[in-house]
Parts: structure tokens; sequence; C-alpha cells
DNA sequence: ATTAATTTGATTGTGTACAATTCGATTGTA
DNA sequence: TACAATCGAATTGTACACAATCAAATTAAT
């Protein structure tokens, strides 16, 4: 009840949000290793899955990452041979990256992967459903 | 509606908590900037101003970090002049972390944080309240 | 056409994160 | 009292994450 409760740990929003984030990335992780990727390259493949092959700045827009993450990343991609990465004929500036069709069987492997994930997070499916809700209008607003 | 549908980032819950709470350390940073100090730095500051002072053991279960992260921002914090690091007497295996006065004179120069935050964040009380449960849920269901 | 402004990736530097290992200190047990 | 097991930090190695900067390609304006 002093004036400094507002710098509780307790009272923030943020450092629950942290610690989940980087929680249930955790959990992740022994279901990635199988596939011998990590988190973000993930849900880079999962952008890639879902839409083909994308320009670095739009993954980077999908994804909220900026080049300085994405380059390394999608090289490091493009040697286990998940991934090409060609520039745009039309214009050079734009790196194109696409599946390999190593990198699209990937998808067969990872399917498994959210019932896993669901099966261990126990969350309520109303908590769930709030949950995406308020995340996408926060998104929204950021 | 096909199989892969749940290997979609539209799908995903983790998704974007893992977007938000990224966007939102980074609204944080010109904030912090003032005081020259990381998010990861003022949340480890937040549990020092609570509790005063804290073993490096405890401040990573206070903050779910380990000490391969802790140890070199302890000793940032320390070579800023914020916090002083110690054995403990009782046992030697203890590293006491607390605060300077400098350290802890700039818990007044934080107050004004929350309320900046909460300015730009503009989320919805009840939305708000939503979620501090839901998260408080999860990480103890982790 | 020449130049200026913009766009796009790549690079560099700092700071997390965490697994795995190591090392010194302590504790439990024979 | 030895001495094995455990504990708590520190260290090492890999992988993000982003700000700031740079360089090449394109586009726009004169």
């Amino acid at each position: 009840m002093d004036k400094y409760d507002c710098l509780k740990l307790d009272n923030q929003l943020c450092f629950p949000l942290y610690v989940c984030s980087k929680e249930i990335v955790r959990k992740y992780k022994p279901f990635l290793d199988e596939l011998d990727i990590t988190y973000t390259q993930y849900i880079t493949l999962m952008a890639l899955w879902d839409k083909g092959a994308l320009s670095v700045k739009e993954l980077g827009k999908q994804l909220y990452l900026d080049s300085g993450t994405l380059t390394p990343l999608l090289k490091t991609l493009e040697a286990k041979g998940y991934v090409t990465r060609t520039r745009a004929k039309d214009d050079e500036r734009n790196l194109i990256v696409s599946l390999t069709d190593e990198g699209l069987a990937l998808r067969e492997k990872a399917l498994a992967i959210p019932a896993k994930m669901g099966a261990c997070l126990k969350i309520d499916p109303a908590d769930a459903a709030d949950l995406y809700r308020i995340l996408h209008t926060l998104m929204a607003a950021i």
C-alpha cells in the first residue's frame, strides 16, 4: 500500500507475459529438437508452409522480426537444406525465401507438435480463447 | 480446413504470446534508456527493491532466469554501481546481491515508468485483469 | 540522363536466454 | 575424520533479438 507498489513484480502485466512466453518456448524445445530446429525457425517455417515463398521483408512483417535476426536464421535453414534464398528477377533488392522438398517434407513431422504441446499445457479452453483474443487486440494496438 | 490448419501461425497461442512479450519489452526501452538499464536489469532491480537483498539462486527463482543469464547481468549492474555482490558469511556458495545507495536511489526515477507504460499500452482494464489471471494460472502450471 | 531519396538486406555490437559442464564449498555418512 | 554426494555460481557454446549503420539496387525528380 505504499508508493512503490507499482514497481512490484506481482503488480506487473509485462512480467508474467515475458515469463510465460519464455517458458512455453522452452516447452517446445524437446519436440523441436526432434526436427533439429529452434522455435524461431519453427515459426519461420510455419509462415513458409502456409504461404509457400516469401521475401525477407514479408517474413519480417509476419513474424515481427527484423533482418538482423532473420538473415542469419535463414542462412542456417538454408544450410540445413530446408529453404533456398534467391533474388527476385524483377527487383534484385528482394530476396525470396522458398521451401525445398526437404523443407516441405518437414511439415509432416511437425504435424504432431501442436497436439503434444496442447497435452502438456493444460489450459482451460475458455481461458485459451480469452487469451487469444486479448493478445491479438494487444498486437493490433502496438 | 485442411489437416495443416494446426500449423498456421493464426491458430497458435504461443506466437502472439511471444510477439506481445517482445513488443512490450521494446516499448519499455525508451523509458529504461533514461535510467541506462535494460528490461531484464529492470525486473532484477524490481526484485531487489522489494526484497532488499537476494542470493543469485533466489533471484533466479523469482525471475525464472538461470545463472548463465544472471551472472553477466549482475556484473553489469555492479559495474554501473547499482548492486554489490558478496559471498554469504555462513555459506560461501551463496552470492548475495544487495542494492547500493545509487541502486536504491534509482527506484525514485523508476517510479514514473509504470504510468508511462500504461499510457502507451491502452489495454482495456477488464482485459488486463483477465490477462493477469490467465497468465498467472499458466505460470503456475509450468 | 544525373542526381537524390528510398527501399532492402547484410553487418556489427550489445544483451539476453539456456543447456551443459566445471569448480569450489558444504553436507552427509561411514 | 575421510570422502562421496550435493549444491550454488561461473563458464562455455549456441541461438536469438534489435539498434545502428552500411551498401547495393531502384525509383523519382529535375
